[in-house]
This record gives C-alpha cells, sequence and structure tokens, in this order.
DNA sequence: CAATTTCTCTGACTGATGTCAGGAATTTTC
DNA sequence: GAAAATTCCTGACATCAGTCAGAGAAATTG
C-alpha cells in the first residue's frame, strides 16, 4: 500500500466530505428539520405509497407517520386512503410541496454549478469524476429483491425498453406482464442493483411454477457499465434462483445487444436452438443449475 | 450552462455524499456518538485547551462541558487545570483515547485503502481527484484571524519553516516572536486560510504600534498551490492593514522564493531598497496604503 | 361471520444535539 | 482588597431521530 497515494485519497475524500457537510447545512437552512425533508423529496412529483416510502428510507412506521403529518401540517403534501385497498395511504405533493422540492433541487444544482465554474469544464476532470462515481458506485452497490410492479421496477424498465428502442430503432414499450405471480417469488424474482439514490440495474426471472424459469429484463444503467456490473447481476440472478430451487434458466438475446452476447458465453451459458417465437431474438440460451 | 456536464457533477457529488455516509455509518458504529467522537480526534495525541476545542468546533460550553464529561467517564480522556491559569483546563487523551482515535484513523485509512484498490493506482485518476480537491478546498475556503500563539498557527508556521529549509537548504526552526503583540490587534494580525479540517495557508501583519507592519509568515499548502491562494491571503492581509488602520507595508523575501517575489510585484508592490539586516533577504517591498 | 392478517397511526419512551441562564472558581483590574 | 472579567460548569429546556407496544380500521382467510 503506497502512503503518499493513500493521503491524496484521504485528502480528497476529507474535501468532499466538508463539500457535502456545506450542502447539507445549506439544505438544513431553509429550516426543515432533515428526516421530513428526505421523505418529502422521495414522494417527489409522482407520490408514493407510505408503506413504499417507509421501505425506501428504511424509517420505523411510526417515525415515517409523524413526518408525513409534518410535512401534511405543513401543507406540502396530502396523504390520502388508496382506492382499492383502504389500509393503505397514499403520499401526493401540494403545489407548495412541488415547489419547496425544486427549491432544494435548485440549491443543490447551484453548489454543482458552482463545481462547473470552478473545473472551468475540463473534460479531463469531468472523465476522471465520472468514472470514480461509476468504480465507487459498483464497489458499494446492494442487490435488492424487489417488488415487480414497484415503482423503483417500473423505474428500471423504462430505462431499459428505452435502450432497446434506441438498439433496435424500434420503439419499445414495457407492456404489463400477463403473469403478474412469475415475477415473485416463490416462482420468480426482480433484482434491482443500487447504490444510494442511484439505480444501477436490474435483472429478472420468470418462472413457470415447474423449476423453470427465463432470465429477461438484464439492464445495466449506461452510467454503470464497464465495471462488470452485468455479471454481477445475472451471477446474483442464478444465485437466486437455486435459493428458489430452480434448476434450468433459459434466455433470449438479440444480435443487437452484443455485450450481452459475450457475457451469456462467458458465464458458461450453452447456446440452444430456438425456443420461442420472439421476433426480435436471434440468439436462445440454456444454464443447468 | 451546459446541462449534461451539471448531471455528471451532480452524480459525481451524490456517489461521493453516498460513500461519505458509509463512512460516518462505521464510525457509528462502534457504538459511540459523533459528537464526542469529533471531541475526542479533535484532542488527539497533542491535546488541546478545552476553549480551543470549543472554538475549533464551534460548540456550546455546555455541550462542550458535557461531551468531555462523557469521554472522561469513558476512560478516554483526562481533563486538568492549566498550572498557568486554573481557570483554562486541558483536555489530553489517555492511552485508551489514543488507540480509539487510532482505531477510528484505522477505519477511515481502510476505505481509502478500498477505494485505492478501485482506482488501481491510475495516475489519472488520482491526478484528476487533487485537482478537484484542491480547487474546491481553495473556492471554498475561509479565512480566519487567529492567535498567533495557538497550536493552529504553529502548525502553519512549522510547515513554513521546513518549507523555507528546503529551499535554502539550510535548517531554519520556528523561533518565539520577542515581541508577541506585535502580531496581534491592535498592531498586527495572524491570519489562517482554511477548509473543513485542512489548514490551506497563512500570512502576518507584525506591526509596530505607529501604524507601519512587516508582511510576515505568507504560506500556502504545497496541496494547494497554484490557484491564486497567495494572491488572495496577501489581498486579506492589506485589507486587515487597512481595518487595523495601518498606513505602510513593508515585506522582503528571498530569490529562492521566484514565486512569492511575481506575487508582490502583481499585487502593485514597489520595490525599495533593503531596509532591515536579514542576512536570507534579496529583495525588499513596499506598499502604502 | 369470526378469526387472523395487514397497514397505518398514536402514545410513551430513549438518546443525541443544541440553547440559554446562571453559578463557582480564578484571575485581572481598579 | 473589592469589583469586574474570564473560564468552565451545571441545570432546565427544546428539537430531532429513533424504538417499541399496542390500538383501530380494513382486508383476507377459514
Amino acid at each position: 500500500m503506497p502512503e503518499p497515494q493513500l493521503d491524496r485519497l484521504l485528502r480528497f475524500t476529507r474535501t468532499i466530505a466538508a463539500e457535502e457537510a456545506g450542502r447539507e447545512a445549506a439544505l438544513a437552512a431553509r429550516g426543515r428539520p432533515m428526516g421530513p425533508l428526505r421523505a418529502l423529496m422521495a414522494i417527489g412529483a409522482a407520490g408514493m405509497d407510505v408503506g413504499a416510502l417507509r421501505d425506501h428510507l428504511t424509517l420505523d412506521s411510526g417515525l415515517m407517520s409523524r413526518q408525513l403529518r409534518q410535512l401534511e401540517e405543513d401543507g406540502l403534501i396530502t396523504v390520502t386512503p388508496d382506492p382499492e385497498d383502504a389500509r393503505r395511504r397514499r403520499a401526493a405533493c401540494t403545489p407548495a410541496g412541488l415547489a419547496e422540492i425544486a427549491a432544494c433541487q435548485q440549491l443543490t444544482r447551484d453548489r454543482a454549478a458552482e463545481l462547473h465554474d470552478l473545473l472551468d469544464g475540463d473534460e479531463t476532470l469531468l472523465a476522471a469524476m465520472d468514472r470514480v462515481a461509476t468504480l465507487l458506485a459498483a464497489h458499494r452497490m446492494r442487490l435488492r429483491l424487489i417488488d415487480p410492479d414497484s415503482a423503483e421496477a417500473a423505474a428500471c424498465l423504462r430505462a431499459y425498453y428505452t435502450e432497446l428502442s434506441g438498439r433496435f430503432g424500434l420503439p419499445f414499450t414495457p407492456g404489463t406482464d400477463p403473469d403478474p405471480g412469475a415475477l415473485r417469488p416463490p416462482r420468480g424474482a426482480f433484482l434491482m442493483a443500487e447504490h444510494g439514490e442511484d439505480r444501477l440495474g436490474c435483472v429478472s426471472l420468470r418462472g413457470d411454477g415447474l423449476g423453470r424459469a427465463e432470465i429477461k429484463c438484464l439492464w445495466v444503467s449506461p452510467d454503470h457499465r464497464g465495471v462488470g456490473l452485468g455479471r454481477r447481476l445475472m451471477a446474483a440472478a442464478e444465485t437466486e434462483a437455486r435459493r428458489l430451487g430452480l434448476t434450468r434458466l433459459r434466455l433470449d438475446t438479440s444480435r443487437h445487444l452484443p455485450e450481452a452476447l459475450t457475457l451469456y458465453r462467458r458465464a458458461g451459458w450453452q447456446e440452444i436452438p430456438r425456443y420461442n417465437d420472439n421476433p426480435f431474438a436471434h440468439h436462445w440460451f440454456e444454464k443447468q443449475l
């Protein structure tokens, strides 16, 4: 371990930590406690179920409830029962809440703009910062089983289909799965890789309930490619498949996705003949567990 | 303002913020509240007066006192009256306290070592990180009038004399000023530039009590050179001199410090004949305020 | 329809942080 | 030597964050 390099890294993290402390202080200066503020930001323009919010922020149900009451009293959000299941409640921002979010985002953007002026648009520096952020996020990423119907899964799938549309030159849109249980335990699973607030990628196992499943929707965020995330997602999917007691995995893919082809071949998948009628597939693979 | 670059910067700060949050969590996992922990780290091996500690951490005197009591009860520090002035008290670490500090530093170093492995010693990345840290620290630095006898001033002066020793090839050591009042208001001042825990540079005004002063000990940390800190320190010293009602500033310097020479000339200083018997000086400057 | 489960909320509590008012010991000032 | 200033401390109080037990409403299960 070369000590001088370590000292340089320590200085770097120390400096950036001070920067982050400054940002937190600037946000706190708006006079709102950080807890409710984080909740407000998470609710965002789209709104969010209370349970999902609680999971996302990993808060105790009591604390969550009190923070939502506070935001409601301040007129920033409304919390209404879910019409389909009145036990569940849904938080949504009022115009005042949206304005508060926008103000906080502007504050963050202003600080980033200061940094931008400072770096004077130096592309070498920006590229290095991208690289550091990519490596760090991939290294510290955590994998999580999520609900395939959740907002997070939907966001991943939107990004995935946008990517496909670009690759194929055709407008793909995410359709609703005709068999929603296939992507949930015990038949299948939906895995997402994340780092803090950032979604790095996802992969799903679509099980038939007879010990077999298809790998679907392997997606890696464009910001986080080239650092082995696809491989790690596939490995995690395999591990999850074994845990679910699955014995055979299949997948199809297209010649327009060359990096995926390489990935499957390197990970020990066997190319097999066409097993479905997917008009966009050119290659079919199988793996026995 | 190019939006994509801004987004890249936002992603960078977001990722590094998550990294910092992880470090905080790792430190918190040692089971000690962050407040007393920060105090312990600040006391360090050298020990610190309670008042200086309070200033350094900008804590209320009541809170400071309680945190020190806690650390004392835990056997990590001792707090004893200053023998010269029994109102003042001095905190010093016990062996257990030093061990706790070392453990926390090791934790931080371990995380940095992980980052180092991740970057694979890539010099381009390290250089970019240095550059970003340097620019950021210099941009966010704050100037502070400090006591010329404080531990912070002594640290700056040690660094300054070490630098001089290297430039002159002679062993300089910081001597105690025969006239301690000359560096304090109303006659003079000692200014330090800092960012978070890092000391970026210093400059002092050594006044004669008759409206004249000499600029001494202009020092910029090697980590923070080349971004105009010397110029800003000199400007701050001038501003402070005007505030103190000084009318004439002088300084001497050596041909072994070419960047200082350039700086003084650019800042409007007039070169004048030798006005003192400093054997290491080759140039003398003056500025009327 | 009754029992159970799910989901959210309330109340009671703890600990960390922070503020303010004053008090005791000590030093400095007059 | 008395008054004033200083240094640090204690007590009272407030806010934020977090935990736990349990209540109440709604949905699901048998």
